[in-house]
DNA sequence: ACATAAGCGAGACGGTACGTCTCGTCTTCTG
DNA sequence: CAGAAGACGAGACGTACCGTCTCGCTTATGT
């Protein structure tokens, strides 16, 4: 995560400057998709942003925190962790932009990176503590309120249960396995027993 | 892809030595295994092989190329296509040396294999077709014989279930998710509905 | 040439750190005076001045220039002009502090001075103006008076007498050969006729 | 010296093809002659003069040897140690085909490996022991042999009167001073008391 | 109102790896 | 054996980044 204040502005001096944020993510955004993670240079990231090299420093303590949140912002990775008390309708709204955007025009961006993740230890590290990390924990979350309610059975490995549609989903994207339409209702009608 | 040559040996000149090839080889793969792809150095690889940058330069044209080639080489992989009559005992089969290489020394070369596929769509391609091609097909077959035995009910999705235990191996290795020995055991549970 | 500023300090960033100039141009000179010109390394004299070779190659285009620059500061040159009334004394005066240097440390500083100055011609006229061409014309000048005086016969060859020191001089440095303590002294019997 | 084989001829096995002596020699002199010293790698004049790189090392034992080599017979450097009994008519004999040369347009490549002799130790090595020791040797003996005749007195400084003559021709050559026709004639009459 | 503290563009700094080049040696095959 | 071709170990070259550190300047705030 980035060293972001959260609110503050307690702070004395001249504050930093939000345009630079979006120039700098903007800018770290292209590279990356042009040109993959190796292909994004600081120097390079500041010049296109019109930036000076610590601004950047300023805001990200690296290379690989930059590019985690420049991809999270570009790619709108949505954060919303929901819980309506229907697991059925809670997966779907967690993972349903997830396949619309790997079946759309984001795709290469995001199987880039996740390709990119593995290349790059930083990378992974930072992105599994600042983006997968909650989802993992929020999906268990789920599947235990779902098993309390019934709409699982009791003896319901949550753990594993609770990967099986990121894991599916990704999996297909990776092989270029054709996801249809229907791809997440078959996921869901596989995990949870049909309601009686 | 390697500046290989087709073998000819019609050309004039000492030959390369194949000794050359297997030090440098192995030398990368070990330091790819201990320290990952940003880790592998030319100079290193080159120090540990005994061997010149130049005489490495003159096989492959960039550090990607041969660790590409490094791990292609050493991540051997076994195909056996098993079909016993139980479902149970064919997936741990096709399965558990999977889990067995993911959990033990080869985990990051495999990973990193699988990832350096995706920015190879050659090596993508002819992999797909060789190896994860075939195991798909069997897979799906073994599945659909145990629904043919009773062993899973009449309308399981055969392309979906066949692929969730490689889907779940490979997200787990993939994200750094602990595998306990129990691990098939336990997607083999959530799978196949227990003998009554 | 180097790339030298021209000083303006009108360059908007960091100022380059003098204390590197210095500590580079003082480690090539010892380098230089050590191995000569072959034995410089960049990184050899980046490593003895504790620099980054970068901060090298920010001043200087290339290993020859760094040298030249060096090599110009290092062999800072004396030009006493006397003229005393006795030719003898006169060039002695003006030679001997020349060959104490070809025969000590500075030998090879001062050598490698003369042999770059063949290669930059900027250098070469400069370096010819500001030093040579003055002690010349004041040898020239010294012999003259001598004839006046009758230290030299009246049909001397001015032009070619005035020459003959530093040529011999320079000429036993670059070629290696041995000069004694009594060298100005043979070359001065040679050239003026012992008194009656 | 290169390690020529001086005659022998009564070796077995193939002869060394004396084309290739020519090719290489004129292919060293060429880049020398454009590139400097430093410009001219074994590689490039192999390529140039169509011969193996072995076959330059059969024939010398390094770069420096090659060059020297190269150098001395591309300019023709003469190596006659004239004996005639006359000192004017011997020194003449020696010295004014240096002269020549470098007033022609032979100047350029003999000043500059001058230069380069100094640059690298090697080069300058392998050319006073293969031609300036010889030469020197020589002069000193003629001058020895004019004091025997009485053309010179007899208390005359035998090594240092021999060495002027080159002193002062390379001298005004490497400060592009002007050397007229009758140069090699006022140095004479400098060094060689007129004849009674 | 104006000092203070921080932000900013620019770029220097010590390092490290890159990919290229050359050296002088070694190894194959062909005449 | 000579010769053409070219592989080999070694190591310097000059470039490009990284992440840190000054510079001189600008911009809010807080007294």
């Amino acid at each position: 995560m980035a060293i972001r204040e959260e609110d503050v502005r307690a702070r004395p001096g001249r504050p930093r400057d939000p345009a630079c944020d979006a120039a700098i993510l903007q800018a770290a955004l292209e590279v990356f998709a042009e040109e993959g993670y190796a292909g994004v240079s600081i120097d390079g990231v500041a010049a296109r942003a019109g930036v000076g090299k610590a601004t950047i420093y300023r805001r990200w303590a690296s290379k690989a925190e930059l590019v985690v949140e420049a991809v999270r912002c570009g790619a709108s990775v949505d954060d919303r962790l929901p819980d309506t008390g229907d697991l059925r309708a809670d997966l779907t709204s967690m993972m349903q932009p997830l396949i619309d955007r790997l079946r759309g025009d984001d795709a290469k961006l995001l199987t880039m990176f996740a390709v990119e993740r593995q290349r790059e230890p930083e990378l992974q590290e930072q992105f599994n503590q600042s983006v997968i990390g909650k989802k993992r924990e929020h999906l268990r979350h789920l599947v235990a309120l779902a098993i309390e309610r019934g709409e699982l059975p009791p003896d319901t490995d949550v753990e594993l249960i609770a990967e099986v549609p990121p894991a599916l989903i990704w999996h297909h994207a990776l092989y270029g396995l054709p996801m249809a339409d229907d791809f997440l209702e078959r996921i869901l009608n596989m995990l949870i027993p049909a309601r009686p």
